[in-house]
This record gives structure tokens, C-alpha cells and sequence, in this order.
DNA sequence: TAGTTTGCTGAGAGCGCTCTCAGCACCGGT
DNA sequence: ACCGGTGCTGAGAGCGCTCTCAGCAAACTA
């Protein structure tokens, strides 16, 4: 049995296919009566809309797609994304769109993944999250002026972007200064991954709350790492001969990295070295001690997200939308706030 | 500037709109003379095809559609479907296909998501995770032979449906064979949800191991989680008393919360209590001790469930199509294997 | 009463593509 | 020279919907 039709619906019902689309999209213009005979042809036929030909035919897919670069797998062993691919999800559901999910890991994918997503018509619109600022295809989208929301925040040289970010240098801020006050002095960080604003940002927020409390930065007590657990457990090693009493780390999972390395170097935390990190995602409230951290509003990020494009598709390109999501302390008791008089 | 036809590129090249199409979907049956003009004229115009008009004309979208209820935040906290994602999404994009995210929280939002992934027309075929195997919409996708892939084991009272599912009585099996053979006696296992296919056979596969050495199932000395971290450390609490010496956990999840529990009761792993969990997920390998831990190939349960499902858009439903991967046991150090004499 | 205005409905022209089918040139076989 | 292939091309009919616009009756204004 063939799917029924817009046309068989109006057949049924003994009216023409524009009054049964009507019924369907704009109900109140239809007379009662007939709204009701249509509604019941409607039901006995079973009949759903194609949902291609009507994106054919209103040019509007309500599709959203989401760019994801899975660079340095992170997408696996971070729990970041997966909050934030939820939440994006969920929002679309809210506003009654399609999410179409756009990975690649490597270049060929990549190109291929971006042909299909830009100017094919298949998506209204495009999440953009973590692409190298200056990747030709990020500046396509932009060039072509296609609705799209970058998460983070893009390089200032690129004029008329809309995103949404966290505020990435003041949560790394409020957790230094949370270490000053506990009255740590040799403060380290284990920054990011310098060629992301994120990375960059958080290390700002650092020597911001250093320069505040006018303690001073020293190069031997800043060690780089990529946002992977490993990384921060190799940070730590690196650390761990100049001797901090306290150490920022830029996020949770080399947080958790750096413990390992501090457990094996047999000193304890908060005991010899206090922990700061930055995201609160489960890992931090799991680890051992429990994580001090900064929280981002990772599930806010997705749906500030998804309305913003959403308004961008609704009202044009202007203005830009800019939103900075604001970050939260978490104290647990790797910071040693509570077992420790400053 | 409008985007670009086929007809547009048809009259630049002096050729037929058919022509034009030709050129694109089988460009051998076209004359090498014409076909180089109709891609210069390509080139020229930079012309996409519009995929949305594609799929109204041809039945076929190209896109795939992954179904996942999101019952209880485990996406977010069990790094097991981010890994399942990121391997349909690559396994989609070596087929030219093109991802769509259904996830869902609520009923409402099921009853929505599921509306638009069925007879819509929009997706040609699904993929379908974990779920409840009476649900209605579930049904409906096998009665309206809507072509689609299950990953899980399926129960047995429906027919004909294409799954792919790993060897979770076969792991389960090896995990408890491990524990018996290294001298453990009082084996006991947290399991998982008895109304999911996956803690069935996981439970199964212990008693299955218990019985071919003939080691007495006891009562107590099997809790029930909800693979959740959580459910874990309150299984492990449950458990205690009745003083196992090894635990069989049905996932990593649920293993680094008994961890947390033997941890807090001042036992330790493997010393008083060996652990075998099940996943082989990023947790196991990071927990403190490191886990043994039977590994499910995450990665080809992706890749295999698209490719079954482009085999049925190819080749019809029938025959049914079953895959079980086999499962691989991780000798770590939390089951105690190197320490002990058996 | 005539002339508007208003409110609904139906006809029909697309949206941009695919795909069948007829048409036409050209080939070799007889 | 005739005929049945063979290989390409173009015309045109959809795919299932939206949306404009004309048409028409009822309601209002003067």
C-alpha cells in the first residue's frame, strides 16, 4: 500500500489540496466544517506529509546541522561533547527541528562533510563548534552568509559572527583567585592547547588573578597540554621539579591526568599540591578527591545555541549575536578550601 | 546572486537539463566532448546540486536516521554512545550518507521525534539503540517494514529484524571464567537492568560460568544496578556483607562506583576484593587500580550497523541480517591476575 | 439597491531534480 | 541499398508539496 498523498486527503475529503494543506499549516483559516472533514480523511488515511517535498516546495528544511571537528578524538574521552550534542539535540526537538550530525576526522572527510552541509540545501542552518578559525571551509560559510552559530569564540579578524561562548577568562580567574585567597603562592597551570581561544582564554584568566594579586607568573610553573588526560599527566611531571603548592588546570580530564601523576609522585592532594580545574563535567566529581572546579553551563551553551539560530533564521544576519554564558565555582576538596587556614 | 539550477547549467553548456544530470549521476554514458563542457559550465557557475529536489525526485534522501532515548542521562555519562555516534558518523560519511540525530528525554518528545523519523520520508532507513522492545513506535517501524538496523539483541518473539549486537553472554562468560580459574570462589556480580537485553545476557553468562565449574550461584551475592556509576557504589554497598571476594560488575560505569565503595569500606582492589567489569571504555583504563575488563568493539558495532542498513536499502529486508561481534577480555590490574597464586 | 469589502476555496504554477521514452544518427550485416 | 541494432540526447512528465491569485458568495457601507 503506497503512502497516501496531499491529493488523496483532498480526494477523500472532497476538496482540493490547497484547503487540506491549509488544515495542516494554518487551521484557523478554514472553515470548521470543512476543517473537520478534512481532519477525519486525514486520520482514516493515515496520512503524514513528505517532509522532502515540502522543504522542496517552502524552501525550508528545519534541518539544523552541527559541525563537529573530531580533532585528537577528543569527542570520546571528553564528556563534553556529548553533553553538548544532547542539549543541541534537545533544543531542536524544542523548536521542532531536525538535528543532522556532521563529524569528520580527517581532511578528506572533511571536505566531503562541508560540501554536503553547505549549499546543498539540505540544512536551514549550521552549529558550528571548535573549527580552526581559519579553516576555508568556516570561511565559506561565512563568505556565503550561511545562518550559522559559532560555539566559542571566533578570532576578533572575522566581523558579524554570531556565537555563544562561556566565559572562559573569568571562570579561570575566579579559580586562580580562589587559590590566592586560600593564600597558595607558587600557583602552576596546566594550560591549553595555545592555538584555541579557549586554551588561550583560560590562561589570560590566570595571569589576570595573578597580576591582581601581584604574585608573579613564572614561566617554569606554566606546562601546555591538549585537553586529553594524558596530556595533563605528562604536564604534571613537568611541573612537579619547580615545586607549586597549587596548580590551575585547564580542564577536568588533565586534571584528572595531573592527580595520577601526583599520586604516583607519592605527595597527596590537597595535602602537598591543591587542584583547580575547569569544566565540572562527571570526571570531577568522581575523581579522587573530588574536584574543584569551574563550571561551565554546558547543556545552556546548546540551547542558547540552537535559539540564536533559530532567531538568525527567523530575522536575517543582523545584528550578530553575541552571548557570554557566565561561569560558577564549584568547591569540593581538591582545592583544599575547609582543611586549610590561609 | 540565486543559487544556481541544473537548468542554469544546462543552457551555459548548451546542452539538455537531462544532459547536465547525466553528467553528474553516470558520467559515462555521456559523449567525452559534452561532458567536459557540462563540467566546465559546472565548474563556472559553481554548481551544487540542491540534494532536497534529489530526494523528492529520486525517493531517496541519502540520509540516515540514529534513534537513541536518552533514558537516564546515560548519554551523558557513559562515554559508551559518543564512541557508537562518532563510528556511525564516520561509517555515514564513507557511504555518503548523511546523519540525523533523534534523541529524546521526555515522552513528549518521543512521541515528536519518533513522528518525524517515520513516514515522514525524511531518513531511509534507521538505526535503533536501546530500546524498550514493547515500545509502540518500535513496533510501528517493524510492522510498517520501515528499513532499520537494531543494535542490542532484539527479544526473540519478533521476527525478521536486522541487528547488531556484541557477545555479551560470550564476555560475560570469559569475565567469571577468569575470576573461578584464578582460585576466587565467592564470585559476585552487580548486574544491570533486567529489562534490557544487554544486562540479561551479561548476568547469564556468569551463571552459565559459575555452572561449568560448578560454583554455587548465590543469592546474595548478586545486586542489580542501572549501569550508572551511582547504581554501582549502592550495589557494591548492598553487597559487602555478604563478603565476596570477587565482583563480576556489568559495566565500567558501574565498577568505578564499587571501586569508590571497597574504597570508603577500607578494602582494597585486588587485595580483598578483585574486580572484572565489562566495556573496555576510556573509565577502565583510568581507574584506580586499572581494571580488567572484558572490551566490546564499540567502533565495529557503529561501522557494521551502517552497513547492514545500507545492505537492506540495497538489497531488501530479507533475509534477516545478524551480526555478533565477539568480545576480548583485558587483563588489568584490578582482577589480580600477576599477584596471585591460584 | 448598487458598490465595495471581506473571507474562503480551488486552480494551477512552480520548487529543482530524476527518469522514461521517443528520436536521431551511425554502425555493421545482408 | 535496406534493416535492425546500438548509443546518445532532449522533451517532458512527474515527485508531493506550497503559495499566489482569481473567483465567488456573504457581509458591509452608502
Amino acid at each position: 500500500m503506497k503512502k497516501p498523498t496531499l491529493e488523496d486527503v483532498a480526494q477523500a475529503a472532497g476538496v482540493s489540496r490547497a484547503t487540506v494543506s491549509r488544515v495542516i499549516n494554518t487551521p484557523d483559516t478554514v472553515t470548521p466544517e470543512l476543517r473537520v472533514r478534512v481532519e477525519q480523511a486525514i486520520a482514516q488515511l493515515g496520512y503524514q506529509p513528505n517532509l522532502v517535498a515540502r522543504s522542496l516546495a517552502s524552501r525550508r528544511t528545519n534541518i539544523l546541522g552541527l559541525i563537529i571537528p573530531c580533532v585528537a578524538q577528543s569527542l570520546f574521552t571528553d564528556p563534553y561533547y556529548p553533553g553538548l550534542i544532547q542539549s543541541i539535540a534537545q533544543a531542536s526537538n524544542a523548536n521542532g527541528q531536525t538535528l543532522s550530525l556532521f563529524l569528520f576526522h580527517t581532511r578528506e572527510e572533511e571536505e566531503q562533510v562541508y560540501r554536503r552541509a553547505i549549499g546543498s540545501g539540505l540544512v536551514d542552518g549550521l552549529i558550528v563548534t571548535a573549527e580552526e578559525i581559519d579553516n576555508p571551509y568556516f570561511l565559506e560559510i561565512v563568505e556565503r552568509e550561511i545562518p550559522f552559530v559559532y560555539i566559542g569564540r571566533p578570532h576578533t579578524h572575522i566581523e558579524h559572527i554570531n556565537y555563544v561562548n562561556v566565559d572562559n577568562v573569568g571562570g579561570a580567574y575566579i579559580a586562580t583567585d580562589h587559590l590566592i585567597n586560600l593564600g597558595y603562592r607558587r600557583i602552576a597551570m596546566i594550560a591549553a592547547l595555545m592555538n584555541t581561544t579557549t586554551g588561550l582564554d583560560r590562561y589570560q584568566g590566570y595571569c589576570d588573578a595573578l597580576a591582581d594579586h601581584a604574585v608573579a607568573l613564572e614561566k617554569d610553573l606554566v606546562a601546555v597540554g591538549d585537553f586529553s588526560r594524558e596530556s595533563g599527566y605528562q604536564a604534571m611531571l613537568q611541573l612537579l621539579p619547580a615545586e607549586p603548592d597549587a596548580v590551575f588546570v585547564a580542564n577536568d580530564s588533565m586534571a584528572t591526568g595531573a592527580l595520577q601523576a601526583i599520586r604516583e609522585a607519592k605527595l597527596t592532594v590537597p595535602g602537598d599540591i591543591a587542584l583547580v580545574s575547569f569544566d565540572d563535567l562527571p570526571p570531577a566529581a568522581n575523581a579522587n578527591p573530588p574536584l574543584t572546579t569551574v563550571r561551565q553551563p554546558v547543556h545552556r551553551l546548546g540551547t542558547i545555541a540552537v535559539e540564536t539560530l533559530i532567531d538568525v533564521l527567523a530575522n536575517g544576519l543582523e545584528p550578530a549575536r553575541h552571548t557570554i554564558l557566565p561561569t560558577e565555582l564549584v568547591i569540593r576538596a581538591s582545592c583544599g578550601a575547609g582543611s586549610r587556614v590561609p
